[in-house]
DNA sequence: GGACTTCTTCCCGGCGCAGGACAAAGTCGT
DNA sequence: ACGACTTTGTCCTGCGCCGGGAAGAAGTCC
């Protein structure tokens, strides 16, 4: 079933082809204003891509006082796949070629049970997917798996949370099963394409945009392009020591920021402070539902529980402690916080500024947004649907 | 007095004038087997170079089993000027296109007389160096100042340890007064741009250069280019904060790296060292020099001094817990450490790779170098060669 | 309805560039 | 010493990229 998507030809093809997915329909006039080429080049380049198929006219745009110009864009029945899958839950998108999403199927998951039967779940959602009309056949599939990848390959190497999948070649694997090509990368370097694509980063060049849910990790792009690091392993802030001899950490080491906070931290500090009576809100809600998660943190703490308001701005200092350092070192133009905390809401990001704008210097902060995620579930397979367009965007 | 130095006609040249410089002379069949061109073409753009007179034919090369080809190498002539600013001493040398330094002054000097004083020192080495018989003229320099940078228009944003310096337009004002292109960059990347060239970074894309001397500061590598950050501020990792609630710092936080483990730190806990009488070797050089300096510390520690030992391991240990955290972060290929304190030896670097390889995460870890520098003063006055010399050898 | 603007197509000539043919210069074996 | 083979450098041809002019198509504005 495989489906063969034609590709451009040259680089200036590539260079339309994704100008017309970041900024959709545009006209043949705009096209020639945004990309140095001159008319008859560009009238070429135009022309081959809708012989191919990859674009297609689509009427006449308004007039701009003369003659009207014909409206170019991106194939329609062109379908990118996104997968995002996190620790305990896995996220599938169908996204158009300019990365709207079509479709989102959200369900749990145990990533610890290796890739086979997670990849039947997948599979099983994507064909889901198809069945519901959004797609005839995929052109690309991105992944995102939350753990460090040797990108060029596509295989998981030496995951912490996710040990059944080191060395699997998922890139290959599902390439073979879709019949399409497919690109794997960190679930966080994903968030931060996602970003890049429709979030609060499209129109800076250098980043961070630094995940808190069940970990911590931080997508890092230079330059407009995600920093992988020589080992895939970049942005792995979870084990940067937040407190001096803290809390024991499963890797081995003390006081790392994600055993001090972090999804699966926040929530055993929440049953802490419920069962030591310090939180009537809290003990009422281990109570009524027998666990507590970082949302009933916040949602405690948004109703006025003042243990829950010192527990995350304690977190957020912890972890803007760490953001501070990061700040100094990279100097970025724009910090995203997101992942599954990103319910505590302003509390979190108050907690976070304060620490990061009073530690760093000023140059590095004087101009530094520092915003909350928008996106939520979206930007991981939005991210993972740009990557995987960048390659098939790209001259074959 | 200016100078009118060619400059390549196109990407080609410039890439083989690139080639010309960090692998010395070449013959023409050579360059044919390292860059992707046609024998035509090449032969077209080799005439070129040697008609613009940026390079010249020198003699036959050794057969490689037919018929000789023709050496090239880059102009004789050509001569660029580097220099490295530092807070205490200037130093300034003469490469020639190579980037092989054929001479090099070093002067006590204090930056913060501001830059009318320094730059007519400055210029008095170069104009001594040019005396000296080594150059008619400069065809580029390189200058590195010890603060943050605005790079593309070359002047100092708010440096700390240079307040006079705030805002001068130290890339316009000396291209005035040499006739040739100049460009400014902190002196930590030019150090990592000089470990690029001549150091322990030639094979490597993505490392990190750590500079630990009156202050501390670290030199980026992504992909191969310098990243300065967006406003100019990257790599300022003196101000992370290694010891919660620990000395005050200069710049109005405690505990912050530099405040703890750089030159100016060191000496100090010298100072105390030898006042309190724990250290009789650092008592006796206090008495006969009237003060005392890293240097001290590691001549001290070299006989053997347990406290001076002390001292190192503990600085050692600081600056490794911040630079595993940026290991973690950036999962670099190699970092070099250099600066001042390299004097210390082999005991500061043992300390560093202890902290760093067991607080960092193996992935990241397993296959790091992490070296001294062993460049010295070379590494800033070559890597301040090396950034001219990419501006000089590309396309006008 | 006429003058002006904008957009598209067609066409020409220059340039970059690859690759083949050929000459020059050397090596190696006999 | 000589011929066969290899490597290197030069010349030439042809293709495709590409910019820009000219002309026509389509609209706007007065």
């Amino acid at each position: 079933m495989r489906r063969m998507t034609a590709r451009p030809a040259n680089a200036h093809q590539a260079r339309l082809l994704r100008l017309l997915r970041d900024e959709g329909p545009n006209s043949r006039a705009q096209l020639g204003d945004r990309v140095d080429l001159s008319r008859s080049r560009l009238a070429v380049e135009v022309d081959r891509l809708l012989e191919t198929g990859l674009a297609v006219a689509d009427g006449l745009a308004a007039s701009r006082g003369g003659r009207r110009s014909h409206n170019i864009r991106l194939a329609p029945n062109l379908r990118f796949l996104g997968v995002d899958i996190g620790a305990t839950s896995v996220d599938v998108a169908v996204t158009n070629a300019e990365l709207e999403v079509l479709g989102h199927l959200t369900q749990p998951m145990d990533v610890r049970e290796g890739p086979v039967p997670v990849f039947e779940q997948v599979l099983g959602m994507a064909a889901k997917l198809k069945a519901s009309g959004l797609a005839e056949g995929f052109d690309g599939a991105g992944i995102g798996v939350p753990g460090p990848v040797r990108f060029p390959e596509g295989v998981p190497v030496a995951p912490p949370i996710m040990p059944g999948w080191d060395g699997f070649p998922v890139r290959e694997a599902l390439s073979q099963e879709l019949g399409c090509p497919v690109m794997v990368d960190n679930d966080v370097n994903l968030m931060a394409l996602g970003q890049m694509h429709a979030g609060a980063a499209r129109s800076v060049d250098d980043y961070l945009c630094v995940k808190i849910g069940t970990g911590i990790g931080c997508g890092i792009v230079v330059g407009g392009k995600v920093h992988r690091g020589v080992t895939g392993s970049a942005g792995d802030i979870g084990h940067i020591q937040a407190v001096p001899d803290g809390r024991p950490c499963a890797c081995g080491n003390r006081g790392c920021l994600e055993a001090h906070f972090s999804g699966a931290a926040l929530a055993q500090d929440a049953v802490e402070a419920a069962q030591q009576g310090r939180s009537p809100q809290l003990a009422a809600r281990l109570a009524e539902y027998g666990r507590l998660t970082a949302a009933d943190v916040g949602a405690a703490a948004a109703a006025g529980d003042a243990t829950c308001l010192d527990l995350i701005r304690d977190g957020g200092t912890r972890a803007g402690q760490v953001i501070a350092g990061l700040v100094s070192f990279f100097n970025p133009g724009l910090v995203v916080i997101g992942g599954g905390v990103t319910g505590l809401g302003h509390n979190l990001l108050a907690a976070i500024r304060t620490q990061v704008y009073r530690q760093s210097l000023p140059l590095a902060t004087g101009n530094l947004p520092i915003v909350l995620d928008e996106l939520g579930a979206t930007a991981g397979v939005v991210g993972a649907a740009r990557l995987i367009s960048d390659h098939v965007f790209s001259p074959a």
